[in-house]
DNA sequence: TTAAAATAGATATAAATATATCTTAATTTA
DNA sequence: TAAATTAAGATATATTTATATCTATTTTAA
């Protein structure tokens, strides 16, 4: 079963992936005041193939000179722009436990775009609060809320046993990409897009490796 | 630069990521009281193709019935055997912040054989304290704390910028396998194994597909 | 001024992963 | 009891992803 939703670029998950990275690269070497850096240069320095790097970089258009390599400003602005990271991104997350907290909480997601801008649970003792400047709102004024702000993705933290439901309750409100860290394999209609994030696969990967 | 290191089993890892998945499944099979299930219901509940199911499961060993499926509880105990899950994991947090409270208080680890057995972290308001029980002691007690005990995986939960020189001292201390959940590229000798748990690939996926 | 070296970009190949097809065994039901 | 059905298991094929090779371009230095 091909999921098509993941298939409309024309650049493999794969390469959308390891792009951050390079883009962390890019901008340390910006910072450091570098005018061009080589497809090379990055490969090396992530221990990857320059091939695969110069594959890579092609899809967001970038043009480089031989011998030398790209332009590290343009560059920089070539990955942003290819990954949307220069526009902004409206996020909720639901869910405000342990995790939902620490998303909450982390910087980097703002530095590529993507601004919390409420969020919901369903305890008492966290509506009306806020979570580092975040509003915490109920999950049943969560329809009230979304009715005249778009929401580009729902970061979903609540526990696994509850998350189809609240899926189903986001789904209602318009909600079309949804971000989830529950161990739940959520059932959505086809022009819902659900990206799991899933600790357990990797901790498996980890113990049979090891 | 092929990575040997998650090549010795005769599992491919997209393989080995999958079966955490069929797991849920099959628990909670168990806890219905199933005493057989097919690839088929897996691959149906799941959203996958019965076929890549019953490859994947064929890796763990276990053997099926034509026009029946398998025995849950021999196909739930094949696979927690396959992944280690059935033995015991000791895992220390590196950096308890946000992020490494939240996976310190998440139980889904326990459940699979992973025991956070204490924490590490430099600032002196953490150090001596608990977290839901775990101990937090100083970094600079790591060998110490290390000498005795064998450790399994460290869980790096620092800031990024001193991700590497943490790294170096955990290395230091005999340790050979890394859960980073910053956003550095680890530099690390050829038998230590580092798992990458990146968000902002992810975020990367969700910005583009969207 | 010209040869050598390094690197982007294009094309071709290989490797990894997923899917399809076929065969055989177990079960149900006509 | 035999035919139909379903699903496992084996083998074959297709697709995706990664890597290698080749060419052209730019720079450096002999
Ligand atoms: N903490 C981790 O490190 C970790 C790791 C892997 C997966 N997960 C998954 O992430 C999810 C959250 O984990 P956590 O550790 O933050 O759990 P948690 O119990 O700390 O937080 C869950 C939050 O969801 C809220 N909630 C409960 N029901 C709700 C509902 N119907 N609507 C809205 N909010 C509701 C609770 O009030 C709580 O604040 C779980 O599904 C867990 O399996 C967590
Ligand atoms: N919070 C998230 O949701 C999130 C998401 C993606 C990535 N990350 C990454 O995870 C890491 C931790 O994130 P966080 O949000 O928990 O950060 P945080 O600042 O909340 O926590 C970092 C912790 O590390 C400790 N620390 C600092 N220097 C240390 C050292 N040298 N040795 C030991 N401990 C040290 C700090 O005292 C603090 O407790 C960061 O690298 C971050 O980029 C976090």
């Amino acid at each position: 079963m091909k999921n098509k939703k993941f298939s409309q670029i024309d650049a493999s998950v794969p390469t959308i992936r390891r792009l951050p990275s390079y883009l962390n690269v890019i901008r340390r070497a910006l910072n450091n005041n570098l005018k061009v850096i080589s497809g090379t240069v990055i490969a090396s320095e992530l221990e990857l193939e320059p091939i695969q790097v110069r594959k890579d970089l092609a899809v967001t258009g970038i043009v480089g000179k031989p011998r030398v390599g790209y332009d590290v400003k343009e560059l920089k602005n070539a990955i942003e722009s290819f990954l949307n990271w220069d526009k902004q991104h409206k996020a909720i997350v639901v869910g405000t436990g342990n995790l939902g907290t620490a998303l909450i909480g982390y910087p980097g997601f703002k530095q590529n775009g993507m601004n919390i801008v409420c969020a919901f649970d369903s305890s008492v003792d966290k509506i009306g609060k806020q979570i580092l400047g975040v509003e915490v709102y109920g999950l049943k004024d969560l329809k009230d809320k979304l009715k005249n702000e778009k929401i580009d993705i729902a970061i979903l933290t609540v526990p696994s046993e509850v998350a189809q439901q609240v899926t189903e309750l986001l789904i209602e409100t318009g909600v079309k990409s949804i971000w989830n860290f529950t161990n739940e394999k959520l059932k959505v209609p086809e022009d819902v897009l659900v990206l799991r994030e899933d600790l357990s696969s990797s901790y498996a990967v980890l113990s049979v490796c090891q």
